[in-house]
RNA sequence: GGCGUGGUAGCUCAGCCGGUUAGAGCGUCGGAUUCAUAAUCCGGAGGUCGAGAGUUCAAGUCUCUCCCACGCUACCA
């Protein structure tokens, strides 16, 4: 499905941390070999990106460094856009969401599609702080999370088990401003009716086909892509809130009643960043942006990670078909996750290789990395990156066999013809690289090379990058093996004619070989350019030309152009280089388990005697125990409280076994409100002690106890 | 508990709208070679395709059950 024009985007870093190789493996390594293809391709294509410099965690962080957001944005952009620069990663623009353009863009949005009635105002209970006087945004507030009982959950994420919450979930919540309590007051806010795109959503992730037109190939999906927004459809969509009680963000439209103070949300935000990196570009050129957003002949492709799935695939383009004037995405080839030696990547565990880290211990080596990455795509599953295998498959695959090849190649060719490409006899006979058995001749062994070519760039149009690179290498080994079976430096006394031939067709491959690197290893790539006397290459489809060369049996590399000096590609990476960066990651892993030992939960507030005089804790013994069907961490319990019996439920399945616990004797809060829980009601609640690991203890009397009597 | 994705050679991964002896790169073993950064080329070994059952003339490839990993989701007073 060729279209005209392309957008690309890649996913919005948000700007209060540095850039992951997870992240480049991800979402902006793939992006950039599809456009610097496209290009080279003679594509119209616009690549976009920028920083997402919004929301409460980036304010929650300036509170803690004791700056502003401002300048934490300002920091992190910063960073953000020159790692992009100096890895190679080739946007067109890199924008960022705290452009007045963007807001102004949001706003818009937001506009029309309240025209559209695409919102509903509702009233929800939020968190609010007393003291403080503000609505709390979900960062704002830490407890203990749900699920691992970590002390410092936050009111969106627990970071210790990664589980998504929401504020209410938390226990014993409190404000980070403040430190009090929060209460729950009603705050208004508009929601976008999802719900009422579920239907259209289905049918157009399934087959492609929206507004009765067919707008992309499903099959064309990944798996794991239709996957996953089929798991969200098939649990039905919920309308969602588009605005927020935050003060670091794009104001709701100012002219609408009951804005003040409310800000819009990430949903008609950080994705509106694309649209409005867009306009800013088209601005700088004195270009149409719509051309790109809303014509049928522009092909809307989003490079994510699989944790932006869903909003890429539903949210978004609901919001962009409530609209009215927007495309659609045609793919949306999300990667799946990266890891790293072994285990998972994780910011707060500083379990990570930084890529300006990386650029500035190893410098020069952006291509070495590129290229690993590339080799390691987690294009269908999870895959691993380890400093090992970067050795290797720099030494191995770059060293040794493609610049090995470039290199020879290069050399013999200096030797025998002082470095100018040698005229030959096109009807002269050799032996194929592809197969030694097989003799063949130049034009043949072009139009090979065209059809490698080719099937490479194909890959890259269907997002198989690992396999397109697999083609890139096959090139080289051909290469070598054009070397090895024809021998160049034997023939030079006795068949000069096979020299000449041999290291002309090596020369072609070369030449071909340093258009067809630039997606994946482009600071090579010019390096060879410069190495061949062949200007450099500024994506004005010279992939395209090649390709046409190579079919009508033309060489790339013209008889008597003179070569630059040989050198070598790619320096081997030394075994000391490698154990630094391990020991580095180690040590980083360390010294952060180290910095944050388990912090103690803060005494509540102070209350009276007479309150806790109201808790009514008697001793009891657990008689029967069995599991809550449809749940992994309830237990049903039977309690004998002496006087009477009691059905307890107890969320301590995931630490003790039912037949384990049967006569245990607890202690039980008796005079708890009953609530039903999985369909059976709870009659009070077990006391358990807990740790910073979240695990849990039943406690109980020293020795065996009388059942029923008052724990004071 | 529900949903989704994945579980294929020592390692990293392809293949999966069923169809000849299951593939690649790296590693390993043997051989050739020396123009080239101990590079290159050729060849071999290595997999009962997570487990079990079923459909079929034929199943990594379809169905069911189970196990494991990852993600989302429910339960937690």
């Amino acid at each position: 499905m060729m279209k005209k024009r392309y957008l690309v985007t890649a996913a919005l870093p948000y700007a209060n941390g540095p850039l992951h190789i997870g992240h480049l493996a991800g979402a902006y390594l793939p992006a950039d070999i599809y456009v610097r293809y496209l290009r080279l391709m003679g594509k119209d294509v616009v690549f976009v990106c920028g920083s997402d410099e919004h929301g409460a965690a980036i304010t929650v962080r300036a509170r803690k460094d004791g700056v502003t957001p401002r300048e934490i944005v300002d920091t992190y952009h910063t960073i953000l856009r020159d790692t992009f620069q100096k890895i190679g990663i080739g946007f067109d623009i890199y924008h960022r969401t705290s452009a007045p353009l963007h807001h102004e863009t949001s706003q818009d949005f937001f506009r029309t599609l309240l025209v559209n009635g695409q919102f509903d105002e509702k009233e929800s209970d939020q968190y609010y702080d007393e003291t403080a006087g503000q609505f709390l945004a979900d960062r704002y507030i830490t407890g203990t999370c749900p699920v691992c009982a970590n002390l410092d959950a936050y009111g969106d994420q627990c970071e210790k088990c990664g589980s998504t919450l929401s504020p209410t979930q938390l226990i014993n919540p409190r404000s980070t401003l403040s430190g009090a309590t929060p209460v729950l007051r009603p705050t208004t806010h508009w929601y976008l009716k999802l719900d009422e795109h579920e239907t259209w959503l289905r049918e157009w992730i399934n087959t492609g086909v929206a507004g009765g037109k067919q707008l992309h190939d499903p099959a064309a999906w990944k798996n794991h892509v239709i996957g996953q927004c089929n798991s969200w459809l098939e649990q039905g969509l919920q309308p969602r809130a588009m605005t927020r009680d935050l003060e670091w963000g794009v104001d709701v439209p100012p002219e609408l009643p009951g804005a003040k103070g409310k800000k819009l949300y990430v949903w008609l935000d950080a994705p509106i960043g694309y649209i409005s990196a867009t306009k800013q570009w088209a601005l700088d050129r004195g270009v149409n942006w719509e051309l790109y957003w809303k014509n049928d002949d522009t092909a809307l492709i989003h490079f994510i990670g699989k944790d932006n799935i869903v909003f890429h695939c539903l949210i978004f383009p609901a919001i962009l078909k409530a609209h009215g004037e927007f495309i659609l995405p045609v793919n949306v080839p999300a990667n799946q996750f990266l890891n790293l030696e072994g285990n998972k990547i994780s910011t707060s565990k500083n379990w990570a290789v930084w890529v300006h880290e990386y650029v500035n211990d190893l410098p020069g080596r952006e291509d070495e990395l590129r290229y690993n990455m590339i080799k390691n795509m987690p294009e269908q599953r999870d895959s691993e990156f380890t400093w090992k295998g970067f050795q290797e498959s720099a030494n191995t695959e770059l060293v040794n066999n493609l610049a090995g090849f470039i290199h020879r190649v290069m050399v013999l060719t200096h030797k025998n013809y002082t470095g100018v490409v040698p005229a030959f006899d096109s009807s002269r006979e050799f032996k194929s690289g592809w197969n030694a058995e097989e003799i063949t001749t130049c034009d043949a062994e072009l139009h090979r090379l065209h059809e490698k070519l080719d099937e490479l760039g194909a890959e890259i149009e269907r997002f198989n990058f690992r396999e397109a690179l697999r083609i890139l290498m096959e090139i080289s080994s051909a290469g070598n093996a054009l070397l090895q079976f024809n021998e160049p430096w034997k023939a030079a006394k006795d068949d000069p004619e096979l020299v000449k031939v041999a290291l002309n067709l090596g020369l072609q491959y070369v030449a071909v070989l340093s258009v067809a690197m630039r997606p994946f290893l482009p600071f090579a790539a010019a390096r060879l350019r410069q190495m061949l006397n062949l200007s450099p290459l500024d994506d004005h489809r010279e992939w395209l030309d090649t390709l046409n060369d190579l079919a009508e049996g033309n060489p790339v590399l013209r008889p008597n152009h003179a070569l630059n000096a040989a050198e070598h590609l790619f320096s081997r990476v030394p075994d000391d280089v490698i154990e630094a960066q391990i020991a580095k990651l180690q040590a980083a892993a360390q010294a952060n388990q180290q910095a944050a030992p388990p912090s103690h939960p803060l005494v509540k507030e102070t209350i009276s005697y007479d309150d806790f005089a109201k808790l009514d804790i008697r001793t009891g013994t657990i008689i029967e125990a069995g599991r809550v069907e449809k749940a992994d961490k309830l237990l049903r319990l039977t309690v004998d409280l002496g006087f009477e019996k009691r059905t307890i439920v107890s969320g301590i399945a995931l630490h003790y076994q039912p037949e384990d616990i049967i006569g245990r004797q607890v202690i039980v809060l008796a005079n708890l409100a009953p609530r039903t829980m999985r369909g059976i009601e709870s009659q009070g609640m077990i006391l358990m002690a807990e740790d910073a690991k979240g695990r849990l203890s039943f406690v109980r009397p020293e020795a065996a106890w009388p059942d029923g009597w008052a724990v004071k």
